[in-house]
DNA sequence: CTAAGACTGTTAATATGTTTACAATAATGT
DNA sequence: ACATTATTGTAAACATATTAACAGTCTTAG
């Protein structure tokens, strides 16, 4: 996504003139926050793409798997599976026709609605599954070893503070 | 990206199993951390798309004009903006394209490389960001509203800590 | 029961990104 | 001077996402 904010760019567009006990300052860590923030989540996504990689996933594919794989038996249909990895109902044909070609899930008919069909995950994607979650998991960790328990505490709060922010912007 | 990362699978996959002395919940707190990092991530997303529309911009866009904007009269080459932007030459060739469809950038031969080709804004994609600019301060601003100062600086502090630690991941 | 409306999956057009391969051009070493 | 190497922009194939429009299929109000 937008890789980069802006930063230093308060001085040029005249900020300085409105400054009023240290607005300009929480304007520029502001700034800073969400360069951060941004430049965080790209390194993030560097490296799990990495660690998808290895075992042939993605993270779409991944974000599919993982709800059919909680789901059981009876799998989704692929508008339940767009809702639930919040994706659109189009994109979702896409993504089973690759996950099918990969022999990764099926698609059966249902038959008490001819418009939807029923995804499953095939043997080898519950085998692929079985594999990879512990490593998964193990992964996250590795991730978040940079913060002792506490700071994990105080990260977590913000994130969610932040984001119920969000919902009056 | 990869939105939703796995949650409540600890139990089924026997971590349970090696807990000592609270090492189940150090793990569960690193899966909560990148949950939360995930979704704040995809309602930041959301909010600043919508933002962006606004101007009739998007972040491929905006990252390609503020990079240009910060550069001056000279413009740079498409790969000097790709190594900027952080994708690859081959991406710029159709944003330019889409960038120049729109009156925001106009391509220059180089006399001195004919390889090459220099980009530069035109007055339209100038006048668009001196309007924008000063609206995206605001709403940057008003995104980190939820947070007081010392929360920007611990949040700040906390997302360098992680992206530190990914070097080593 | 039927007409109206809602829902499903697909398609087409588009945006954004990648990798790989290529031809044109530049730069370099001997 | 010339052969090798490097760089540039483009193109093709692909992955991932969106919206809009469509034809079937269900549901529901009357």
């Amino acid at each position: 996504m937008f890789t980069i904010m802006l930063i230093c760019l308060q001085s040029r567009l005249g900020v300085r003139k409105i400054q009023k006990n240290g607005d300009a300052l929480d304007r520029n860590l502001s700034t800073r926050a969400m360069v951060e923030m941004t430049s965080t989540w790209d390194a993030l996504e560097d490296v799990f793409s990495m660690h998808f990689a290895r075992y042939g996933l993605s993270s779409a594919k991944f974000n599919a798997l993982i709800r059919l794989y909680m789901t059981g038996d009876r799998g989704l249909t692929q508008s339940e599976l767009g809702k639930k990895m919040l994706v659109s109902r189009a994109n979702i044909t896409g993504l089973i026709e690759r996950l099918e070609k990969e022999d990764l899930v099926v698609r059966g008919a249902d038959p008490s609605d001819k418009r939807v069909f029923r995804v499953c995950l095939t043997d080898r994607a519950v085998m692929l599954m079985n594999a990879f979650l512990p490593a998964h998991n193990n992964f996250m960790h590795k991730v978040m070893s940079a913060f002792d328990r506490h700071e994990k505490e105080v990260f977590i709060a913000l994130l969610e503070k932040l984001k119920k922010g969000l919902e009056s912007v």
